[in-house]
DNA sequence: TTTGCTCTCAGGCTTTAGGCTGAGGTTCTA
DNA sequence: TAGAACCTCAGCCTAAAGCCTGAGAGCAAA
């Protein structure tokens, strides 16, 4: 059984030579290609491919969305987020949006196959700068996209399981108020419950995975 | 400085293969080999390893025995349990006994070498199936039930953010069912929301993403 | 001062989650 | 062959979650 991925970047020249990569190994089937951010999800939906290449900068779509989306809605599709040049903030941006991989296009056909093998088995693969990068990033995690502070309490207790009404009673607001906030930080996560909303906290490292008592 | 590896299994051929296997990495060093749990005892005595793999089913002393003796002994030792196949019991038993973690022979590469590394660090590290026979074993520090396999299977997806409704579309079943197993669930793990399920199995290393899904 | 963001809260609404009871089917075992 | 688990599904119910609109108050920057 081979791992079927799916290509995304809006430079025709960059997914032949993707191609061209990958099917060096036998392991590897492409299985569809699309050239922004939109039909990369859409195609994700239809193809349901085990890996993603996704290029971060895309017309209609950008490659940080499409990948929070596709990560929301189809959590079985890993996503490789993929670029040319390293951006600042782009590598932490990429892995709070769900990518398990962040690799540089001057990657040899090698490590790229290799790179999709790990992420098809859900194990992270960073390029060597980037890893490197990302340290340098990772020191400030203050605030999570761009949650409010109130959001990211609510959200750091949401990430501890407590309920609505519970977290109203933590910070004494009423039960109504902290659904507004629960709303809203679905909305900027672009998650659909707070379960998933828990488990994006816990990635990024705002909860720990320690026991919940409070 | 590489970390040193004690390895003990009664069959030659594994040992290659460990061998092989662990030599890819240049920090890890194989220090010594030993076909029963007596000699694992005496050489990581003599060679005081950083890590032992240990297969569980040996002549002359069992690796549970070894595992117990080398931790009670050497606490500065971290064991990690190798088997071949899931046996009832063995993975409490193995946790019972120190052993910091529990892999398969089937594990690539890859894994193995990050796993040794992580025992080193003292950290736990559990493949995918045996996370998933662990949370059977041992649920919960209050209630000692089991969960069943179905009910496993539902934490996983739940785990993942996933809705009733599109748990039940996953396995094909009533989303009624679902809901059933998701109570049981919550009753023998005694938590009272599906956040906190699935944090509790993000905890014990269930939702680790696994290569496992369909 | 105006503009904008944040925090607060509400009403009204639909959907989802979860508890409880009962029940038919399979499969394995004592 | 009779229990004992387990998986499946249903009805009925309450509670919790979540969406949308609107709105007042505080606060800070332009």
């Amino acid at each position: 059984m081979s791992i079927r991925i799916l290509v995304a970047d809006d430079h025709g020249v960059v997914r032949q030579g993707l191609k061209m990569y990958l099917e060096l190994d036998p392991e590897l089937e492409i299985v569809g290609e699309a050239v922004d951010g939109a039909q990369a999800l859409q195609l994700a939906r239809e193809l349901k491919p085990d890996v993603v290449l996704m290029d971060l900068l895309m017309p209609v779509m950008d490659g940080i969305a499409a990948t929070r989306a596709i990560r929301s809605q189809l959590p079985d599709v890993e996503v490789i987020a993929l670029t040319s040049v390293l951006e600042d903030g782009a590598v932490f941006a990429a892995m709070r949006a769900g990518a398990v991989g962040y690799l540089l296009k001057d990657t040899n056909a090698r490590a790229l196959c290799q790179a999709v093998k790990a992420a098809a088995a859900g194990q992270v693969q960073l390029s060597p700068q980037v890893a490197e990068r990302l340290i340098r990033e990772v020191p400030a995690p203050e605030s999570p996209e761009k949650l409010t502070r109130r959001e990211a309490e609510v959200l750091r207790l949401l990430a501890r399981g407590r309920s609505n009404k519970e977290i109203s009673a933590d910070l004494s607001i009423a039960e109504k108020t902290v659904k507004t906030h629960v709303s809203h930080i679905l909305g900027k996560l672009g998650v659909s419950s707070r379960t998933q909303a828990a488990l994006y906290a816990i990635r990024i490292g705002l909860a720990s995975r320690g026991p919940q008592d409070p």
